[in-house]
DNA sequence: ATTATATATATCAGCCTGATATAGATACGT
DNA sequence: ACGTATCTATATCAGGCTGATATATATAAT
């Protein structure tokens, strides 16, 4: 997917500066896709001079600006446009996997040759990160205004959902099997 | 992982060239890792004038020269030591999860603004994808010698039956939620 | 009082990918 | 039999993206 049509994507949700698309990417969006800031504000930029973005400047007492972006009709646009051909070209390449560096089955394919104190190590973080981030997607409590909102949506629902499934397998996976890769 | 240690990693598991290093990367390695030829070639021609592996040309008839690289004793050395140090930087860094880009993902999250036929095409294949893969790596049948012996690696089966879980998973989530995300 | 962390934008060196070049072999349709 | 596409095999490189760094202030921790 186009950077354009992700970050036009993303403040099709809501006003967000920057440095906020970058918390989206770090928080809930970490495990699905990334971009870094060398990427997002040439973007930004880029978006709103030519209008597909509208910005306003927070002259924030003391902190530094805090540049608040939002989608104007002509940048929903583009992003609908995009979203198609971006869909299309999915489908044409025929590559239907996602694009995974997992620095994890790395160390778990080579783990022969890894010390058993490390292997152990490298395990119990593994699976604290697994139970975290599992914690995160379920949790279904009291939470800032406008995350409640995006709850609600159906697609959001489906990734919460599916992820929560994922991980779980993963952790129940990972604690029974662990003992295979020592002898 | 430093690229020197995965290529001599995958050395480490029988003398390859560089073409068939990338084939696994495409193949039972593409759900974790890549490396495109631009890094896979100059990394094993620095390997080698290291004397991290040695390199015999094979001159096919006709073909173009084969250079199949086999691991040394300082190369398996030299990826011992680097593997140590990969997972101490991996617990190190505090970040245990994987590096994805997820363009499924990425679609599904903006499915609200995608037709439905788009939609509908984009989970067929999707769904497609994940029984091929599944069916890879379960198949238990008679294959190319040198991936038979590599099968009774401990590793190999544990990373297969974690896949394999996973991928059922993620199947059977979508086929019975993806109604959810039309009305 | 000092250090570390968070907010906030911006830039850039350097690495990696995706594309392209080269070249013969084999499979495939017609 | 002939053109075409795909496979084997190595190599290079432009251009894009990341991770690091710079800058500046606020707040929390020690």
């Amino acid at each position: 997917m186009k950077k354009e049509t992700l970050c036009l994507g993303l403040l099709s949700l809501g006003p967000r500066s920057g440095y906020e698309i970058k918390q989206m990417f770090e928080g809930p969006l970490s495990d699905f896709y990334s971009l870094s800031f060398g990427t997002i504000y040439p973007t930004l930029n880029n978006l709103q001079s030519n209008k597909y973005v509208s910005c306003k400047q927070h002259t924030q007492s003391k902190k530094p600006d805090k540049k608040v972006y939002t989608i104007t009709n002509k940048g929903l646009d583009l992003m609908k446009s995009n979203l198609l051909s971006d869909a299309a070209e999915y489908i044409r390449s025929g590559n239907f996997g996602d694009q995974i560096k997992s620095e994890f089955f790395l160390l778990v394919l080579f783990s022969k040759y890894l010390p058993n104190e490390m292997l152990d190590t490298v395990m119990n973080e593994r699976v604290l990160y697994l139970k975290q981030k599992l914690e995160q997607f379920k949790y279904d409590g009291p939470i800032p205004s406008e995350l409640a909102a995006l709850r609600k949506e159906k697609s959001i629902k489906f990734i919460r959902g599916l992820a929560s499934t994922l991980f779980e397998t993963g952790i129940r996976y990972v604690e029974k099997n662990r003992y295979l890769l020592k002898e």
